[in-house]
RNA sequence: GCCCGGGUAGCUCAGUCGGAUAGAGCAUCAGGUUCCUAACCUGAGGGUCGCAGGUUCAAAUCCUGUCUCGGGCGCCA
């Protein structure tokens, strides 16, 4: 709508001798605070010093000039602002057959199309159960592959499994290998506890990351059956919310490729031996002035690798199988990241895309606290899950009505993290968490849900055609919100920002339950068009919350 | 100390490339169900957009300084 807008304003100003592109104008057109003002508006200010004229003057100018075009109800100047109001009519007809011509196809589109995209996200340490804190990394990887795949890209999505840590060893060193997925948290703790205090156990617990480095058949078995225990346990959890992956990547696996790193960067010369240490100098990128020395240390100073060395052999490898990679790391990975980057240059490699992700505190009586595993101060996943899918029992129960308590429930707790801003924490009170009113999960399912049952009550079986009568507020602002997914969908991948669909949802729920309170649809004379929204709304919805992963019912 | 993010209503958050009267939810108060699902809707109160300067016809938005919270800054991953 605004390029058919500045298409008009174009022509329009060459009468006044100001060329300016389509694009230009449609940069300055935007959305007024009020509908009762217009559906677009242009400020005419910026064009008074290009014409030297008074802006007011031009807004009047430009007006009766337009008023000859077609596809405008009205035109208005208000101060030195161009209100259009469109021809409602049209635009609704427009719309709604474009949502019921591409129904699940609506909002997509081919800018992915033949492009091959790797998106690595959660990678949790295989050490315990994950907390909520960790759920943000996977929430946001599985909507951005869903945005991704909506626009055609050609997305796999992998998990790195870090079996060669510290974490591990102290497991190892702990004798979990016996123990039960559930049973690993507490033991984690205790272990960790005792390492921190004792220098010497901590010795022990490098001692077995060295055995495993060098090829201890023994050792390494116990790695691998803790490793399998946490990553089962974990998957499994995640799988019970709809995350899946595509392959998972073993950062065992690159032990060697990572000494063959490690050679090839000692041939650019940027490394040096610290006492024992290797190290690589960054003097001169823009990790300086971010380090008060700036280094990425790749080796310990027993000689065995450290974690960014086996990263950068992985991020080689994922490059050269597939050459747009997209990780999410929280936001204690910023200038790591950075580091691994500025490794990659130096290696002359192109190097992924990172979407960081701010943490979620612990928020109690107005105080927020980080979680810690180590420390046992969490808020399990598994945990907040249960206790949602009670609370969803609980209201069924109480209403009396049918609907899935674990796809509700799940919504709820996706929501909650997906729809603030990823570069804002996330201050988590169970309370808030487990509302299922207002901005949440459930409003948007119940939202879906109200809509397909007016399309199941309804006897209107017409559905060939549609003529408006009349129009209220109501339902042209739902029209409107239907017809802006496309461009939230955009936004979305443009940021990698899922957030923008969270919102956007909810904008649009509101919408329907608005209109759904002041307008009948079943036996009002406008039933045949409005059963065209309700229809509308309910595919819109669904696309959009599909992209955070979010399931429709039918009822609830 | 330096670098990167936040700071908007009592609380949790939106706010498009700088535009008109800064918006939601929760909480509080007042209403709405013989009618398609009240997990809903309508209304009220509640704001020095952290603070101070600057740029601009116009600043929550851009610039500078400052306070504050979170993250990071060599052998964790």
């Amino acid at each position: 709508m605004k390029s058919e807008i500045s298409r008009v304003l174009v022509k329009v100003l060459k009468e006044k001798d100001l060329v300016l592109s389509e694009k230009e104008i449609e940069d300055k057109i935007e959305i007024p605070p009020s509908s009762e003002l217009g559906d677009y508006a242009l400020p005419c200010f910026f064009l008074a010093a290009k014409l030297r004229e008074n802006p007011v003057k031009i807004a009047n100018d430009l007006r009766n000039k337009i008023e000859r075009e077609k596809g405008f109800e009205k035109i208005e100047v208000k101060g030195a602002y161009l209100n259009f109001f469109i021809d409602k009519r049209s635009f609704i007809q427009k719309t709604i057959k474009e949502v019921l011509d591409k129904k699940e196809k609506y909002g997509s589109s081919d800018i992915g199309k033949d492009k091959k995209m790797m998106v690595e996200h959660t990678s949790i340490n295989p050490n315990a159960s994950p907390h909520v804190g960790r759920s943000r990394n996977a929430f946001i990887g599985d909507s951005l592959v869903k945005v991704l795949r909506f626009l055609n890209h050609n997305v796999e999505v992998h998990y790195l499994v870090n079996d060669v840590s510290k974490q591990i060893a102290m497991l190892v060193y702990g004798k979990a290998d016996n123990l039960k997925f559930e049973a690993m948290l507490k033991k984690y703790i205790s272990v960790a506890a005792k390492v921190k205090k004792s220098k010497k156990s901590e010795k022990e617990v490098f001692g077995l990351l060295y055995k495993f480095e060098h090829n201890d058949k023994e050792t390494i078995k116990r790695f691998k059956k803790i490793t399998k225990i946490a990553v089962d346990g974990q998957t499994k959890i995640l799988r019970n919310l709809g995350i899946r992956y595509d392959k998972f990547d073993y950062e065992s696996d690159y032990i060697t490729e990572s000494q063959k790193v490690l050679e090839n960067l000692k041939k650019t010369g940027k490394i040096f031996n610290d006492d024992g240490c290797w190290v690589l100098d960054l003097k001169g990128t823009k990790i300086e002035g971010q380090m008060k020395s700036p280094v990425l240390v790749l080796t310990r100073s027993d000689g065995t690798g450290l974690y960014p060395l086996r990263d950068i052999a992985y991020t080689l490898d994922k490059i050269s199988k597939t050459k747009e990679n997209i990780v999410v790391l929280g936001e204690d990975q910023k200038l790591y990241f950075q580091q691994i980057v500025e490794a990659l240059k130096l290696l002359k490699s192109p190097y992924p895309k990172a979407v960081h992700y701010s943490f979620i505190l612990l928020s109690e009586k107005g105080k927020s606290r980080k979680m810690s595993t180590r420390k046992g101060d969490v808020v399990l996943l598994e945990d907040f899950v249960g206790d949602a899918i009670k609370k969803a029992k609980k209201e069924i129960l109480k209403r009396k009505t049918k609907g899935d308590a674990k796809k509700i429930a799940i919504a709820a707790v996706k929501y909650a993290v997906l729809k603030i801003s990823p570069n804002k924490s996330i201050n988590f009170n169970l309370g808030d968490a487990l509302s299922f009113e207002g901005d949440t999960g459930p409003y948007l399912l119940y939202s879906y849900a109200r809509a397909c049952s007016i399309l199941r009550k309804s006897k209107n079986k017409t559905r060939k055609f549609f003529n408006i009568k009349e129009i209220s507020d109501k339902e042209f602002q739902l029209v409107k919100n239907l017809s802006e997914f496309p461009e939230m969908v955009l936004n979305s991948y443009k940021n990698l920002n899922p957030s923008i669909i969270a919102n956007y949802s909810y904008d649009l729920a509101q919408s329907f339950n608005e209109f759904y309170h002041s307008c009948k649809v079943i036996g009002d004379e406008n039933e045949n068009f409005r059963i065209f929204l309700v229809e509308s709304f309910k595919i819109v919805l669904k696309n959009s919350l599909n992209l955070l992963g979010i399931e429709t019912i039918k009822k609830m």
